[in-house]
DNA sequence: GCCAACGTTGGC
DNA sequence: GCCAACGTTGGC
């Protein structure tokens, strides 16, 4: 099993919005970079991921999901007019891949980012790397521990 | 293949 | 709203 971090602005898609959702499962669409498209090819069901909230007041690492369909076409690229439309991709060639997700746990508590940059067992995340950008990323399982410990207030 | 210009992400 | 840190695009 492997680990991982999938952000999200929750003004466009929140967990509550994944707790509401049908079966609390919800494809990951959207995701128009390279690497990130690569780490979501690579996802395997029954991995794990931190969920976390990006352009949030505060940002913050707010519960866990669970990969249950891996990856497959994102056929939001070629839907017209769409925002996640890329006039590059379409059916025989869709370039962009989505997984499904399915909600495992909200935490209790919220961890922002300025807690998570002071927790020394979190060091090398990419997540508190300065100028990290990437939108989906692996978690080693040790960090991925650190966090269910904070999240659980221990 | 280089790199300047431009667009985007995302913290602050 | 600002802007640093990227990633992408396109001229050459």
């Amino acid at each position: 099993m492997h680990y991982w971090l999938l952000k999200s602005e929750p003004s466009t898609f929140s967990i509550d919005d994944l707790a509401r959702a049908a079966r609390k499962t919800t494809c990951w669409e959207g995701v128009r970079n390279y690497q990130a498209r690569n780490f979501l090819q690579a996802m395997k069901r029954g991995d794990r991921a931190i969920f976390y909230h990006s352009n949030a007041k505060p940002p913050a690492a707010v519960g866990i999901v669970e990969v249950v369909k891996e990856a497959y076409p994102d056929h939001f690229a070629w839907k017209d007019g769409h925002k996640y439309q890329d006039p590059k991709a379409s059916p025989e060639k869709p370039i962009w891949s989505m997984v499904d997700v399915k909600l495992v746990e909200i935490f209790p508590r919220e961890l922002p980012l300025e807690e998570l940059r002071g927790v020394k067992a979190l060091e090398g995340l990419e997540l508190l790397r300065r100028g990290s950008r990437l939108s989906v990323h692996p978690v080693s399982a040790q960090h991925f521990k650190v966090f269910q410990r904070l999240a659980a207030g221990k």
